[in-house]
DNA sequence: GACAAAAATCGACGTCGTGTAGAGTTTGAA
DNA sequence: TTCAAACTCTACACGACGTCGATTTTTGTC
């Protein structure tokens, strides 16, 4: 997201530029936590990034650029995540292990996703950021479900719409939880995972 | 919420103070629907109103203040609703009451539902307000599993981590969907009913 | 209907955070 | 060495917020 200097590609030595944009994203997450980003003035994080404000204006071009770039950088990471994970055959292991993998990314960026969640009405890039994630996550429990032999397409138990509303309740119910502590995120966990399953007509 | 001059109770007729409230209210739900919180200034707020900036710090201490008291105003409407709502026995009908009860006020209040649920943060008192809310659906919607069958007790198919699970559920994919169309609401509300009934062990 | 108290309104002021401008310094490749 | 880029800073202008004291209007009472 540095905008102002396009042509700063194919590189092998690493910029002082680059050093400092990091260390502005890692001052940004921390007064997150702290302040919350209301409370966050941009010049607390170039104080925290030890530059000047006038200074990270040449970084990024306003706050929400800066957290646009923080939460761009974090869902970046989701998606590696996604990637990497096999897609289990079985739906039930799938699902285990859908829910394990969800766990772990909240409990590792929690906070960064809350603020995604929380700013994607105001600041549409990371609406879109947030809204591409969520797709993601629909389009694999679609496939899960349709495995499991969810009807794909008879109303109002198609699979694409119930996958929806999952999606949904797991990310509020994380988005909750993760604010309190690792136990509750652990047995919010547990409850929608069983009632994904359910949905998916795997009763126990 | 007119917390500065506290003796005004009892009383037959109307201050003209009153009306004034009641129409500052009125401008901030109508520029909320046309910018958004964020781009709404308390300057846009006392202009609608017909007053000066100074006139409705008279009335209220800042521009949170003015949305927690419509954000009150409103939640203070479902709640009447819903005690009007009598509770059925059976389950099935009492889930399609809820349902058919939740399009409804989504349909009439879903601007100022949403603008509670993203200031839920930013706002304390907000966050207060709409937990408070919840709460109450989480009951009801507990009450329903329990009559229906779900152990109240054992994890994690426990009816009141259902419970909540499904109203987060409910929350998220109305929120998303009200902000597109009635239609979609009308179907993300078949989809949830679905889902709570699977839940519930009424399946089809 | 007059009059005092309370309610309501106004305009001006101080503060804070934002974003911009321009000038100066460092870095690194030719 | 030199020159352009990358980088940094201080100073400024703007907009929104919230406060203050003075002033006018409304309200209830005699």
């Amino acid at each position: 997201m540095p905008g102002h200097h396009p042509a700063r590609s194919r590189r092998t030595t690493e910029r002082k530029g680059d050093v400092r944009e990091r260390v502005i994203l890692d001052t940004c997450e921390a007064l997150l936590a702290r302040k919350g980003y209301d409370a966050m003035t941009v010049g607390d994080i170039a104080q925290g990034a030890g530059i000047t404000r006038g200074a990270l204006y040449f970084y990024f071009g306003s706050k929400q650029e800066v957290v646009t770039a923080l939460v761009a950088r974090t869902v970046e990471h989701l998606w590696e995540r996604s990637r990497a994970t096999a897609q289990a055959d079985e739906p039930r292991q799938a699902i285990a292990a859908a829910m394990r993998r969800t766990v772990e990314l909240w409990n590792e960026h929690g906070l960064v996703m809350r603020t995604a969640i929380d700013l994607s009405l105001s600041v549409p890039e990371i609406g879109e950021l947030w809204s591409r994630t969520a797709d993601l996550f629909i389009t694999a429990i679609t496939a899960v479900l349709e495995r499991a032999g969810v009807q794909p397409g008879t109303e109002p138990d198609q699979a694409s719409a119930m996958a929806r509303a999952l999606c949904w309740m797991i990310e509020r119910t994380f988005y909750h939880a993760s604010q309190e502590s690792r136990e509750k995120l652990q047995k919010a966990s547990s409850t929608c995972e069983h009632i994904w399953l359910v949905s998916a007509g795997l009763t126990v």
